[in-house]
This record gives C-alpha cells, sequence and structure tokens, in this order.
DNA sequence: ATCTATTGTGTGCAAGTTACACATTAATTT
DNA sequence: AAATTAATGTGTAACTTGCACACAATAGAT
C-alpha cells in the first residue's frame, strides 16, 4: 500500500494518482448533544468541504479511503464502508476555491491538472467517537473541525448532497451499522442511546418500548447508578458487550423503520 | 446526452471518454425456470463479460449506464440502479482476451490506451423481462445472450465479483425493488410468483402464508383461472396493478429476511 | 417529610409470523 | 361416469412483536 511515509515525493505528483476518480469522506460524531461531521476549510479560502482526495495507481480504493483520511485529518480508521459513487456531469459546479485564490493555487499548482479536469467521487462513511480522536488539518487546510450537522454550511462541489446520501444511507442501514458502540461514549444512559437514535432516525421513540427492547437484545452490560443527575430517580449506566453486539449486528439491531 | 447517434465519431477516440472509469451492467431476467443475467462473448474469444463501457467526458455516469447498455445489448432502459464502486488494485488481472487476441485487437485497437491503463468500475443494475427484449450484440462482441445465473461462466476481469455483490444488493433490497412486475409476464400464477421470490432469496416460503401475504398487500387483480395445468385445482391467474405496487413498493413489499 | 421529575417495569390490545389443517377442484385413471 | 390425484385457496391456533399507556421506585430539591 502506499502512503506519506513510504512513497512521500508521490504526494503532489499528478502522474501518481489515477485520474478521474475521487474519494470523499463522511466521518459524522456525536458528543451526547448533536450529530457532527468533520469538514476542512481550505487555506486562505472561506469555503469548507469534506476531507477527500484521489487514489494512487498503486492502491485499492478501500485503502485509500483510510489514507485519505488519516492524511487529510489525522484521524486514523481501518475501516471505511463506501455507500455511493457520484459522477454528475456537473458535480464540481460550485469550485470557488479553485479561481482566484493565490495562497492555495501555490500550495497545489501542481495538482491542478487532476483537479481541473473532471473526476467524479466515491463516498465513503464512518461514524466514529468524537472525543477519543483529535482531527488535525493537513497542509492544504487552515482548519479541521466538528461542524453540527444541523447548521451545515456550503459546501464546495456537491459535498452537500454527498453528506444527504450518506445520512440517508445511516438511516436506511441503522440496524446494520455500529451505531451506538461508534457515537457513544464507553458508558451511557439508556436516555443517552434513544436520543441518540433519535436524532438519526428525526423522530420520537417511545422510551419504554425502546429500553426494553435493547435490554432484550442482550448486547448491554448494566453498571453501577450515576448520582447527581437530578431530582429524580438516577438511571443505570450501560456499556456494551463488544461480541455480543458485533454477533446481533449482523441479524440486524433495533428500529426498523 | 451524448450518443451513438448524435456524435458517432466518438465512438472508438479514447480521448472523448473519462479515463480511469468504467460502468459495467448487471441485467438480471427471469424465465419462469430460472434466473437468467445478459453477457456479452467478444469477437474471436471464448471470454464472457458484462456489457460495460466508458463514460464520455460530457455525460452524467447513470445517463452512460443506459447509453453503453443500449450500444452494447440493444436493450433500452431508461433507469438502472448504481449499486457498488468496484476499485481494488487487481480488478482487471484476469483479462485473457486483450494479449493474442488479433481479431480483437484490431477491432478496438484505439481503445487500448484506455484499456491499458488501470481504470475502476461502477455497477449498475436491472431487472427485466427477458421475452419483452431481444438482446443483440455489438461490433465488438461475437454473442450477446440470456446465462443461467447457477451455471454462469468465468467472467473477465472481476465481473464474477461484481454479479456477486448484485445478487446480494437484489436480495438485502428484494422488498424494494420491482421483482414481480419487472420480471414475470403479465399475467402469472401465484405458485409463479412465489418461486420467483424462492429463486432469489434461495429458500423455501410457506406457500400459504406468500398466498395471503401477496393478496392482502392488494396490488394484485385476480383473473379468470387457467386451465389443462395437470391433474389438480386449476390456479388463478394474477396481474399487477401497477399504481398501487408502485405505492407500495416505497414503503416495502413483501419477505423481509 | 413532602414534592418533583425521571427511571424501570408491567399490562393490554392490535397486528404480524409461522406452522399446519382442511376443503376445493381440473384432469387423470379406472 | 365415478373414483383418484395433486395442487390450489382459505382457515385457524400458537406465538411473537409493536405500540400506547399505566404505575411504582427513587435521588435530589423544597
Amino acid at each position: 500500500m502506499a502512503t506519506k511515509e513510504n512513497i512521500p515525493y508521490k504526494l503532489d505528483d499528478p502522474s501518481s494518482y489515477l485520474p478521474g476518480v475521487s474519494i470523499d469522506c463522511v466521518i459524522i460524531g456525536y458528543d451526547l448533544k448533536e450529530l457532527n461531521i468533520l469538514l476542512l476549510k481550505l487555506k486562505g479560502s472561506e469555503h469548507w468541504s469534506l476531507p477527500g482526495g484521489f487514489v494512487y495507481l498503486d492502491e485499492d480504493m478501500d485503502q485509500a479511503a483510510s489514507r485519505i483520511l488519516e492524511e487529510r485529518t489525522g484521524i486514523r480508521l481501518p475501516y471505511l464502508k463506501q455507500f455511493h459513487t457520484f459522477g454528475d456531469l456537473n458535480r464540481r459546479d460550485n469550485a470557488p476555491f479553485i479561481a482566484g485564490n493565490s495562497v492555495l493555487a501555490k500550495h497545489f499548482e501542481k495538482m491542478l491538472p487532476l483537479l481541473e479536469h473532471r473526476f467524479i467521487s466515491t463516498g465513503y462513511l464512518s461514524l466514529v467517537n468524537m472525543h477519543s480522536s483529535a482531527p488535525a488539518p493537513d497542509a492544504w487546510s487552515e482548519s479541521c473541525a466538528w461542524t453540527p450537522l444541523d447548521d451545515l454550511p456550503r459546501l464546495i462541489y456537491d459535498h452537500n448532497h454527498i453528506v444527504e446520501k450518506a445520512l440517508e444511507q445511516i438511516r436506511h442501514q441503522i440496524n446494520y451499522l455500529p451505531v451506538g458502540i461508534s457515537l457513544l461514549p464507553e458508558k451511557f444512559t439508556m436516555k443517552e442511546y434513544q436520543v441518540l437514535y433519535e436524532k438519526i432516525l428525526q423522530k420520537k421513540l417511545d422510551r419504554a418500548n425502546f429500553q426494553k427492547k435493547m435490554l432484550k437484545l442482550g448486547f448491554l452490560d448494566r453498571h453501577e447508578k450515576q448520582l447527581t443527575g437530578g431530582a429524580h430517580k438516577a438511571p443505570f449506566l450501560y456499556a456494551f458487550n463488544e461480541t455480543k453486539y458485533q454477533e446481533l449486528l449482523e441479524k440486524g439491531i433495533g428500529y426498523l423503520s
């Protein structure tokens, strides 16, 4: 596999890359308040984008997705799930960062041939714990930050569309994705777990039935109660039994529609 | 949209195409006996492949899928569903048709630059009535034929893998795909409908429950009985009420797992 | 000691799933 | 022409799941 480390000279050489094909990563995090997405702001520009990049000539696309994410954000995820390929002719229409950005232009002058010609993009998806990883911008980017999904800015290219498709995918596949174990801290209350589902599915769930359903599935270990949470009965803390969770995930977990 | 008709000169000019990106079509048919897939055999070669091709520089990928299918097989389908993109480095390893095929080499001599360099492929899927369309091979192909899925030959490149992924997709999405209306003749017996589901899901279903379930959904119109079917009670013939079927399809129809 | 807000569990009913049973009937056999 | 055969159409009982709401338990506030 080609990486920044073992073949560093390749980084800004367009002939090292497969032309016409790029990858964009939709990385979703959760801070117990709202869903967030990892975005980059290009240097000398006010425009945000998904962390993306091109595929090396001697590299599988799935590997490229992990490498690109790590290079651009510092976050290492061994497994990203491909969800859709975006190939509309006009997908790069909204590219305000290219023209008239001298700071940026210098930075990837050499890469311009790749960027100027049409390329498609394959979207990759992952759910991560926001607090277990510290995003860091790469050389092209001014910042790399978690952004609330409800408050998404206008992104470059068709990246807003890519995010929408990713969220559709998550909603549709929620029973087969490790939403709980990926997005929650090690220990959490049932309420917190439920609210996560409500944020993803964008609808209210019945508290009593949610609790019974998840407990019945048997992948949650109950721990001690968390006190000083307010003037009311204290909730138990729960944690995932990772083995059982992964087993059940293959058959589908939780709320269907 | 670019087509063979309005810009014919483009056909074998590599510079008309987006490099690095191809499309392969998985077209599934059913003859009331078994599931079939549409394959091409290249001229002067014993090797079969999926109908595929490259994307014009001025063409959306979704449009390209329809155009490619029509150019290569004569079958016109306005809508094909993208299901996965195949980007492994070694996906074109099995390419026995390139070396030492003089008949073929002459035919797309000009296209060799596109074929020689690495390209990824996006798989597109459709379900069609085998008997309502007559496949015809293009200039590069010796034949274009329906082939039983149980009896699939070794295909070029990673095309066997692409077919597997497509079938996975069909099984997984069966409740949201128009399997019945696409694969059955206008009128059919409940048994025939059930066997189709059994072929796709690769498991036996309970006859009585299948019948009641499908009837209860209300998208089947019952017609006269078909006689002379054997020494037993004659079955009714059914037909789809297309409006109701499409309505219900969005919410999901039929057998889940 | 009482109140408050939230948690954990129980209950009833509707709906769906699953596995059979049974009556019906077109064509074949006798 | 009557009996037989084999598959169809429908019924039913046991079980599970989904859904709405009730109620008791309780940590901290008053």
